[in-house]
DNA sequence: ATACATCCGCTGCTTACATCA
DNA sequence: TCTGATGTAAGCAGCGGATGT
């Protein structure tokens, strides 16, 4: 609350009336609504018109905090932006010392920088979880074309089988008896070796087959199996280490605090559990562009779990709807 | 040592104002 | 000039940590 001022709810519905009892002389009323912003200023009517913003020289004299009414809300200066800005880089924390030191400086109430670092913060993490959005995303489409590749490939694959097992029975047909079957046998597997040596994609394509089979089988089961695909199914061929992991991330994990790294986030734990908290390490400088809000240790895993519950939702027309992948919010 | 109350700062959400296309 | 979108300052509730009793 700030200083020398009443404010208290006047009409059970979020309208607050606030009673101005500073040094400046008389008491002066409004009314607020929830947000606190005056609806009805009745501050007018004192003649007396300040600047929101002011000196540092003004703003040390204690009396002008008793007398700031709720005026109309005025942006900061871009210096004061400006100066905000490098500080926020520097510490995006603000100790107590730090923040009033700040708005001496810019010839703000302590307050107001307060809020200016709680809403950057805001604006940090929102950025953050967009960038993070985008990054996962882009590697989740590449995982997705490789996978559309190696399903034509095992179509391509499968149809040589049958076009081979067919030549086998027609020669079983036209020669008889056991030495022509073997003889044939022995052609198909020469053929299908000789084919792995040109393409050694078919062992790979192979195992991610064999995998795709396991996780479709979980997620048929039900009871035992995991509702998700496996992050080791997702990560077959080593798909999912294109998730760059040395750029930081924002997914929280565990309820645990985790770093951020190279941020330009100093130190200084958030105390608050809801929402993971943002905490940094030493190693930061500039600006918080590429980085992100979530651990590197947790990233693949986070990226796998938050697609899998794609690959789940598609589980059941997985081929046929490939290369129509969609997101969460058209699942609905 | 433990329980409780209080203070303080934080996050998340929200609102109203400012600005711009 | 009006209007809708966007960004921003600041309010509130609720939570958790620190501190005093």
């Amino acid at each position: 609350m700030e200083s020398g001022r009443l404010i208290f709810n006047a009409t059970g519905s979020g309208q607050m009336l606030f009673l101005d009892c500073g040094a400046g002389g008389g008491a002066t009323g409004g009314l607020f609504h929830r947000g606190g912003r005056p609806m009805l200023g009745l501050e007018e009517g004192r003649g007396v018109k300040r600047p929101f913003f002011t000196s540092p020289d003004e703003l040390l004299e204690e009396e002008y905090y008793d007398e700031q009414l709720p005026e109309k809300k005025r942006r900061l200066t871009p210096e004061q932006v400006h100066l905000l800005e490098r500080s926020f880089e520097e510490e995006n924390k603000l100790e107590p010392e730090r923040k009033t030191e700040l708005a001496r400086k810019l010839g703000l109430q302590p307050r107001q920088v307060a809020v200016w670092f709680q809403n950057r913060r805001a604006r940090w993490k929102t950025k953050q979880l967009e960038r993070d959005f985008d990054r996962l995303k882009a590697s989740f489409d590449a995982l997705r074309a490789d996978h559309d590749v190696l399903l034509q490939d095992n179509h391509r694959l499968r149809s040589q089988v049958a076009s081979l097992t067919e030549k086998l029975q027609e020669k079983d047909v036209t020669e008889g008896g056991a030495s022509g079957a073997a003889d044939a046998a022995v052609d198909v597997k020469a053929s299908l070796a000789a084919e792995d040596m040109e393409e050694p994609a078919v062992a790979e394509s192979a195992a991610f087959e064999a995998q795709q089979v396991k996780s479709e089988d979980r997620l048929s089961t039900g009871s035992g199996g995991s509702a998700v695909v496996d992050a080791d199914a997702l990560l077959c061929g080593g798909q999912f280490a294109a998730v760059d992991s040395s750029v930081e991330s924002y997914f929280p994990g565990g309820g645990e605090d985790h770093h951020y790294h190279g941020c330009g986030m100093g130190g200084g734990a958030m105390n608050h559990g809801v929402g993971g908290g943002i905490q940094s390490d030493d190693d930061g400088a500039g600006s918080d562009e590429g980085c992100s809000y979530y651990p590197e240790e947790d990233e693949a895993a986070a990226a796998a779990a938050f697609f899998a519950g794609q690959a789940h939702h598609h589980a059941d027309d997985d081929e046929d709807a490939a290369g129509q992948m969609s997101w969460p919010w058209m699942w609905s």
